[in-house]
DNA sequence: TTCCTTTTGTATCGATTGGTATAAAAAGAT
DNA sequence: ATCTTTTTATACCAATCGATACAAAAGGAA
């Protein structure tokens, strides 16, 4: 037995066995856009295995199964589609950080190849007991998101960003609320104007300097 | 063969054949909660006939299909939990008809025995290709709601109830987005005061004088 | 009673669901 | 060349899906 010094030559070679004909982050973004367009339940294992262009057992040995597959498509969908709203949080001021998230989320219908509507919410909203955990995790990201901009909020509060009346709890609620009603409205078909305009009525509502 | 004056008897003796054992509005209201629980597609025949207490072959004999027990259902719903809607346009002032549907929408939860957030919303967003009807029903019902509140807010400001840079389809489109914001908050667990908030702060997007 | 009509309960239909057993194929290791 | 390891493809599994065939049951009409 030989040790070789970490990450000089064994982790740039093949690993035993055959190779994959199929690279794995590709075939997610494929199935990401089959649970996008269908949700949790309505997208099945044939549909899946088609649109990746792989078969059942591949898809098992690379991803688990089904309901690890669709965790793993949540990861894929939260650092791409969705990654304009953890980039929002960084903006300077607490006023551009909700602006860039609702025209973050107007944006999202500009590309046609891509669903309408959003993953995180149309994947799991409502389903039977068999996606039971599924739609628990799905709902767990929107409280997630939730609770990073409430926080971000709080310090905005605490750098004299936002009155001091103003509640970030509620505001963070607000905005998700507007933020989920955009994605309803983006299933529904609405174009990136309409969204455009709905965030900037909605801007309205955010307390005055 | 006797013909009788319309509405004096034959309408009030029982029917030919075995009379019905179970009240078909109740099993609707049975069924539009599994529906609202779970979803059209996450509710199955089994669920359904186990909540509305009769066996298959009832149900297709009362309703149909799966697909045209869920229209009844959604017609149940719209006259039902979702009557404040209609009843907020008949308020005088376009604001009040605004505070009323966000209001209505907030005291969803009050019910526990209720289902969370709204069937309209959950019932079918993304589904599988079988459940494409449904799903496009339900939109249409959406799109109907929103063309109801645009002719209202069109009313207004005919009568100066709105200020006349004020768009009625803009305005009703960002109403429904936060109406269907709640929703997904509603099944996100949110409470009554939590939406009662959201709303409050939702209206102050709302157009001065 | 004897029809006639409708509903009820049981048992089942073909199709589809998510998930695997199995063996051939394709690579490196020896 | 042979062995090992992993992936591929085919075929299949039990369970469940929505939907029905069938006959017994329950009423009014004659």
């Amino acid at each position: 037995m030989i040790y070789l010094p970490i990450g000089m030559k064994s982790d740039t070679t093949a690993p035993l066995g055959r190779p994959r004909a199929f690279d794995p982050d590709a075939a997610l973004d494929r199935a990401m856009h089959v649970f996008w367009a269908k949700g949790y339940e309505g997208a099945s294992l044939s549909n899946l295995t088609r649109a990746m262009r792989i078969n059942r057992p591949s898809l098992y040995a690379a991803f688990g199964n089904k309901e690890q597959l669709f965790s793993k498509v949540l990861d894929r969908y939260m650092n791409g589609p969705l990654a304009f709203f953890g980039n929002a949080l960084a903006a300077p001021k607490a006023r551009d950080v909700i602006e860039q998230i609702f025209l973050g989320a107007a944006n999202m219908p500009s590309d046609p190849r891509t669903p309408a509507g959003c993953l995180v919410v149309q994947g799991a909203l409502a389903c039977g007991d068999a996606a039971g955990s599924v739609r628990k995790e799905i709902g767990a990201r929107r409280a997630a998101a939730k609770a990073a901009l409430r926080r971000r909020l709080q310090r905005a509060k605490r750098e004299g960003d936002l009155p001091p009346n103003a509640d970030p709890a509620e505001l963070s609620h607000y905005v998700m609320t507007v933020l989920h009603g955009m994605a309803v409205q983006g299933a529904d078909g609405a174009s990136r104007d309409q969204l455009r305009r709905v965030a900037q009525i909605a801007l309205r509502a955010w307390p005055k300097g």
